[in-house]
RNA sequence: GCCAGGGUGGCGGAAUUGGUAGACGCAAGGGACUUAAAAUCCCUCGAGCUAACGCUUGUACGGGUUCGAUUCCCGUCCCUGGUACCA
């Protein structure tokens, strides 16, 4: 008997293989159609997860799949090397964040290079490397210039674990994303991008380009994300000015609702909150309110039972329609940092209004009815009018539809120089600014001569110094670093400062796509011919997470660097063409209960052969299913997999066990299932090696043909269709794996091949196009075969396979004959035999007969080459 | 609350345009080979009824459209994400 399916010896062999002969590296001189594939990078925490596993598996197959259409295909690798956990391990273990990063992204190329990805690896970055952030400093200076880049005082995320500022997205329900700890408001000057000034051209952007080629998940997030809103700009004139300050503008989606108004509400943050009170008898009152309500966290204040309070600011406004004197308060749940931080309250019309003056007594009046018969009383209200109706008390409005008559007070307002249309975004600029060490510094100088001067090009890149000291509660290290922070002012040459924050890692994520296409260019971030030969990237595949994240700031900072002139205008305005977000990598948590009943995660090794615990000798339970995680203990190691069953069984069954888009839940023995199939794939073939080598290519002549060697000429072409149909842009892997291993179940049955010419050459021509269609999905058994069977080249390069029309037709259909439209048989037929035949055949069957003996057929409903239905009571 | 996506065997999942529900795999059961086990190979496998041909029922639940519905429409329940005082 033959040679064992040994994964491990052939797998180290054809990775070799492929890195010698540089199969995956991208080829500049070819004139092919060009694909760039790419999976989002890592950050190089030292040890591959199955969630990468899956990731660059999945990219893999598309690369490859590619390669074998004839596509120029550039499929890139890089670290996004920045970020906090360098800097937890350079305080906990005392070790520098650029030798652990650098020595972790060694272990993780070994792993992935293990995995047999094909990757073309002279266009391997780090974001961490002065080669690359120099060019973000770059990028931000020319930004800087153009105004899209500023500096403001700002309320930040602060945490006081990690003490620095975080993104909206790094905060979850008011606490750190990594450590679950409080996160604070602190108010800081921090340096922005102005995001807001692309709203319309990120919400273009999926209209134009993105609409049905991303998930309609992620742009739908994206879209509330930007939260476009029209509606109307109103100026409430002050009824006397303050502080030079003469009128409080708001903005409301509502105009209709202007004669309604009783009051205004502020928001605490609001500029003018405090100033209002000032000198007046309220002023005490109403600087402790501003005081407790800016103390209480994020958290609390969006929480949905924060009771609405507010204080009266003494002072009053006029509202421009009808000239009535409302009060100004300052009320907990106006947000300033969504339309201009000032509300007019209409409680009629608006639920949170209504409990406002409800509580505080403020008087109710409305401004539409439900429709011409049914009148409101404000005293019998239990809760306000929101929905469409009939103006009333509206002055030249009275009688209108409110909904039509929106866009008429708008332009009323315009014509009377008191508001007018105007469109608001929930969408805010981008805080960049970190306290943090390990990041690209922010290239700007402090002089208190000449106040913020940017580091001229010429200087930079401003390197991080590497001579610094890490404590675990001490702030950031770049602000204690003498030798940084002293420096001369460029402008005066005096003594000045550097900036010491960093930038937020999201910033190297945003363009590390077009650095790929010219990874070693020195005049800029990127070789502007570079960019038009490869970007858009063909198709982006990571994890949901980045919905709105990552996605929306590479989108933005595509198009902010398109309009520094990086690169031509002719490039698209997206950097990612097409998108798949892929599910998590879940298994089953297992788990006993310690004495207060909290649960006791437990890994495998932790369990006995009786399913009792190893740590407390329990009775092992089984939880939910969850992603894989440490702190659940339900991780698997994929090392531990690829030396067990081998590197392309491992992929092999991340691919099968669920479409890429689901949650994959981990089961080990499904990984046994596909093993025992590439080995049983591995066993046919050698047992028929000889024969296999032996037999001539398929002549074309059916003649000679066995009756099985027909049916498997037939079933190798549709599995070809079947398959490309799978893989060519649906992705369905596992459907597609599926018909590989329907066809395998119909050669290792064929028997027919050991006396007949014509049966050899047909069973060749199948192990071939199995293999062929297997190579993405497990390509190195692929390749070790197609080298036995003394086949030319590297199946990795060799064409896709293309079936033949003619042999993938079925000679035979197999009707469905009903009745009623309840099956009652099928029947064999001609393939193309006419609806008239079909029905005859039908009406012949036997168990047809019984079932409509005695009836009045009505009509008989034929679908060709499919169904009859026969209608008969 | 609002928005989106789901709910199919014991399990993961198929069914691409309204046309044979459950492909493929896992688990389970039976058998062959073996002194035995493992491995391998073969068979069975939604539920109920039947000796069997078959019949009934079944894609969360209740209705509807249709010759025919996992697929389309209306209503209900449940799950999973996203979002939450957005004026």
């Amino acid at each position: 008997m033959s040679a064992k399916y040994k994964p491990n010896e052939i797998e180290t062999r054809w990775q070799a293989y492929w890195e010698r002969e540089r199969t995956f590296y991208t080829d500049e001189n070819s004139d092919a159609p060009k694909f760039y594939m790419l999976e989002m990078f890592p950050y190089p925490s030292g040890r591959l997860h199955m969630g990468h596993v899956r990731n660059y598996s999945i990219g893999d197959v598309v690369a490859r799949y590619k390669v074998k259409c004839g596509y120029n295909v550039m499929h890139p690798f890089g670290w996004d090397a920045f970020g906090l956990p360098a800097e937890n391990a350079a305080i906990e273990r005392g070790v520098h964040p650029a030798g652990w990063t650098y020595s972790n992204i060694r272990d993780m190329r070994g792993q992935l290079q293990k995995l047999g990805l094909g990757y073309d690896w002279n266009r391997e970055i780090a974001t961490c490397h002065p080669d690359y952030y120099r060019w973000e400093q770059l990028i931000f200076l020319k930004a800087f210039e153009k105004g899209l880049v500023y500096r403001k005082k700002a309320l930040v995320n602060w945490s006081e674990k990690m003490q620095t500022v975080l993104a909206n997205e790094q905060v979850i329900d008011g606490v750190d994303y990594r450590y679950g700890l409080p996160v604070i408001q602190k108010e800081l000057t921090q340096w922005f991008f102005k995001t807001t000034a692309y709203a319309e051209e990120l919400l273009d952007g999926i209209d134009n380009v993105l609409e049905g080629n991303w998930p309609r998940r992620v742009l739908l997030e994206q879209r509330s994300r930007i939260g476009k809103s029209h509606g109307a700009r109103v100026e409430f004139k002050l009824e006397e000015a303050v502080d030079g300050e003469t009128a409080l503008p708001v903005f409301t989606t509502r105009p209709d609702t202007l004669w309604g108004v009783t009051f205004m509400s502020l928001a605490a943050e609001h500029p003018m909150a405090l100033k209002l009170a000032v000198g007046t008898e309220r002023e005490v009152e109403v600087d402790a309110f501003i005081q407790k309500t800016l103390a209480e966290d994020k958290r609390k204040r969006g929480s949905e039972d924060y009771e609405k309070q507010g204080v009266f600011t003494g002072r009053y406004c006029i509202n421009p329609v009808n000239g009535v004197k409302v009060p100004v308060y300052i009320a907990n749940f106006v947000l300033m940092d969504y339309g201009t931080g000032a509300v007019m309250a209409v409680p009629a019309h608006d639920q949170r209004d209504f409990e406002f003056a409800k509580k505080y007594d403020l008087p109710i009046k409305v401004v539409i009815h439900p429709d011409e018969n049914t009148a409101l009383d404000p005293a019998a209200m239990t809760e306000a009018f929101v929905d469409d109706g009939i103006m009333v008390n509206s002055e030249q409005f009275t009688g209108k539809s409110n909904r039509a008559s929106i866009e008429r007070i708008a332009d009323f307002l315009a014509e009377k120089g008191w508001g007018g249309k105007t469109i608001n975004y929930r969408l805010r600029d981008w805080c960049v600014s970190r306290q943090r060490y390990w990041g690209a510094p922010i290239p700007v100088i402090y002089c208190d001569k000449c106040d913020v001067v940017p580091v001229p090009e010429d200087q930079l890149p401003v390197m991080l110094p590497e001579d610094v000291t890490f404590e675990a509660e001490g702030g950031s290290p770049l602000a204690k670093c003498e030798s940084f922070v002293h420096t001369t002012c460029p402008k005066c040459g005096g003594a000045a400062r550097r900036e010491t924050d960093t930038f937020d890692t999201f910033v190297e994520s945003s363009w590390y796509q077009l650095r790929y296409a010219s990874p070693r260019y020195e005049d800029g971030p990127v070789d502007p011919a570079a960019i038009e030969k490869w970007l858009p990237v063909d198709q982006y595949i990571g994890g949901i997470e980045h919905a709105v994240g990552h996605l929306m700031y590479s989108r933005f900072y595509h198009r902010l660097m398109q309009d520094l002139g990086f690169f031509p205008k002719s490039v698209s305005p997206e950097p990612f063409h097409k998108l798949l977000t892929q599910g998590m990598v879940c298994k089953e948590t297992r788990y006993t209960k310690d004495e207060n009943g909290n649960p006791v995660w437990h890994t495998d090794d932790d369990i006995d052969e009786n399913g009792m615990s190893k740590k407390d000798g329990q009775k092992v339970l089984t939880g939910r299913v969850e992603k894989m995680s440490k702190s659940k203990y339900n991780g698997v190691d994929p090392e531990a997999i690829m030396a067990r069953y081998g590197v392309d069984s491992a992929r092999m069954f991340v691919l099968f066990a669920a479409p890429p888009e689901n949650d994959l839940v981990w089961k080990d023995e499904g990984v046994d299932g596909v093993f025992r199939f590439l080995s049983r794939v591995w066993n046919m073939v050698q047992q028929r090696l000889d024969a296999l080598k032996a037999a001539f290519p398929f002549d074309g002549n059916v003649d000679g043909l066995s009756d099985a060697g027909r049916e498997l000429r037939k079933l190798t072409h549709q599995t070809i269709k079947g398959v490309t149909d799978d893989v060519h842009e649906r992705f369905h892997f596992n459907t597609a794996i599926a018909k590989c291993m329907e066809l395998m179940n119909v050669i290792s049955r064929f028997s027919g091949a050991t006396d007949n010419a014509g049966d050899a050459s047909i069973q060749k021509e199948a192990v071939l196009a199995l293999v062929n269609l297997l190579s993405p999905f497990a390509p190195h058994i692929c390749e070790e075969i197609w080298q036995q069977l003394e086949q030319a080249g590297s199946i990795s390069t060799v064409a896709w396979p293309v079936y033949d029309e003619d042999a993938a037709k079925e000679s035979t259909v197999t009707i469905a004959i009903q009745v009623m439209g309840k099956m009652r048989g099928t029947v064999e037929a001609p393939a193309g035999c006419s609806n008239g035949e079909m029905e005859k055949l039908a009406l012949a069957h036997e168990n047809i007969q019984k079932h409509i003996e005695g009836k009045t057929i009505r009509k008989v409903i034929v679908v060709p080459g499919k169904l009859v239905n026969i209608v008969a009571n």
